[in-house]
DNA sequence: TTGTAAGCGTTATCAT
DNA sequence: ATGATAACGCTTACAA
């Protein structure tokens, strides 16, 4: 406790310095005590722990980061947490990044326009990297997240530019595979839902649904197309939609799981019809809902852990190359986890 | 882009020097263009704005902690994210953080050990305070973040000591509350089903349902306790276990909304029991899934908006108060919402 | 192995 | 209003 020029009291942090007094040795020599590989002496190295632990002396990495330029922080910017499949992913980016010694730090992003002023002040903490699930694929976007100059990590985004990589499920290739599912189900009557319009992922299973429909010898122009935005109540809508429209599926492919399940639900209670026995749905994600009971939903398995692995190996491979714009893009099979909602109705 | 001794190339970030140089003024006229109220002309600060925007120079935030012994960073401890309460009672706070103006840097925890590590790693960053949702409530825990000598505010905690505050939502009353709807709806054979034993909130929201269901005349010996862990697999398997036991429970109140998620589902998949024909269920969390028609769950919403806010509050006079150790509570009431697992039956 | 001293990029103080 | 300068707490040559 000392007293400042203004007369206040305030605790000063315990420093080096402080240390190197208690030990009796110089300042260096604390700094080289915490070191893992510096030249000590176990004598030294010895005296100089027991005064850190005395005194509650935790190394300050905030001038090393003046020194290097390197923080150790990575700026990790989410959205859409309601979404258990984001929430997951969160969780073990947050692992594997502290694994790495990388810390988070998180920003909250609700659209493009925060976006702008979140990075700002990510950078001013001089983060090493960006990493981020956003399903934003604008442009501008693009264009401010390579301006940074530094590595740009993202999930299912269709993002390209000089320091941004991506990895991305193989959105494409499931939505064939949902495709020639649904065509061995029998169903004559599929409907797409998508989600939202700026979801580039989201399109790509739609395309790969499409083309694999056709594929089965199944006219396009048979598929009907609707417009959900990724949650619950938008599938519910949708279903409410159709019948409204006096469409009648028999097989529902969705985009993501959140709105499979109000399609369920909505076919459920609004129209009495129960699946896989009225209508065969498939959704995307395998979220935890997917296999409750209610539900029991097909759907696809992002292998998250895969993919936040392969992200962690791009933004290695990016952090290692310093001051070189990698731009690279790693695709993870998605995998297609069958259940009640297309058992075969005998 | 120089060459640095070693006769790497090596990009380093722009400073406010190279900013200086080019608009021909000192380095403070630089750094007072950029401070809010310093005193600086016009015409300098166009100067020097010009210049920055031309280099792409952004304020280092680094220095400027070494300076004040303030990071304006925030430790946040999440777990649990599976559970949507959490994911959302974590984008709420982010938000909140931000707009005072404090970066959050993120830490999953899956247990009590790793949360040593993580603290020490996030205290060398200089945190200025610990914010954290963890259902962790055991001394040693208290006691590690006792010692961190920085604010610490935490929700649904039991945890006291110097510098903790809390925001609990009314747990006890809650449970009061779950006690006197499933006495008006005529239950006679409540069960109580428990999330993990460490969880304090969870304890007093069975001591409150305890408490009212003995105030409502009903014995305590009736009351059935099961043992849980937050989790839907938990919740379905609970009532597998009630059957096994020739338990026939018509009110079971669960701790949060996932296991009750799952004992609906239980009920209806295994027993062919709906409710609130056959029982009538009450969950807590108000998770989105509650509202969701397969569930149609009544259940206790925590306002987390209104707790964040509280959590803010706590901090931002923790913060004032630099230096001396602050520890309140704040308690927000939990608002019952009913829906059809509770509603009247007819 | 150890100590001395320079330097990282700012902000704050002081003189001008 | 502006510029020079000290200071923040470390790491890292360099000297001893």
């Amino acid at each position: 406790m000392s007293l400042d020029k203004h007369g206040k009291a305030a605790i000063r942090a315990v420093t080096s310095t402080d240390v190197a007094r208690m030990a009796g040795v110089s300042q260096s020599a604390v700094s080289r005590a915490f070191s893992p590989d510096a030249s000590i002496s176990a004598r030294t190295k010895q005296k100089v722990l027991a005064a850190a632990a005395s005194l509650g002396y935790r190394p300050n990495r905030i001038p090393a980061i003046m020194l290097s330029g390197r923080s150790y922080m990575v700026g990790v910017v989410i959205g859409g947490l309601e979404n258990p499949f984001y929430a997951t992913a969160l969780e073990r980016l947050a692992v594997a990044l502290r694994e790495s010694g990388l810390q988070v730090l998180l920003v909250h992003v609700d659209d493009a326009l925060t976006l702008d002023s979140a990075l700002d002040q990510l950078l001013s903490y001089r983060i090493d990297a960006v990493v981020t699930s956003l399903a934003i694929g604008s442009k501008s976007v693009a264009r401010a997240l390579s301006q940074l100059r530094i590595p740009v990590v993202c999930f299912n985004s269709s993002l390209v530019g000089p320091w941004i990589s991506t990895v991305n499920s193989n959105n494409h290739a499931a939505g064939l595979v949902a495709a020639r599912l649904m065509a061995r189900r029998g169903v004559t009557h599929p409907v797409w839902l998508a989600g939202p319009v700026r979801n580039t992922a989201s399109r790509a299973r739609g395309e790969g649904f499409c083309h694999g429909l056709r594929e089965a010898g199944m006219p396009v122009a048979d598929l009907t197309r609707l417009q959900g935005d990724d949650t619950y109540d938008s599938g519910y809508e949708a279903v409410i939609d159709l019948w409204k429209r006096n469409i009648r599926p028999d097989g529902i492919f969705s985009s993501n799981d959140m709105m499979a399940c109000g399609v369920i639900d909505a076919l459920r209670e609004r129209m009495g019809l129960l699946c896989p026995r009225d209508a065969v749905i498939v959704g995307y994600d395998n979220i935890p809902q997917a296999a409750w009971r209610s539900f029991d939903l097909t759907s696809f398995d992002q292998h998250t852990e895969q993919m936040v692995t392969r992200a962690m190996d791009l933004l290695d491979e990016a952090l290692g190359a310093k001051d070189t714009p990698l731009s690279r893009t790693h695709v993870v099979d998605a995998q297609l986890i069958e259940r009640g909602s297309t058992a075969c109705s005998e």
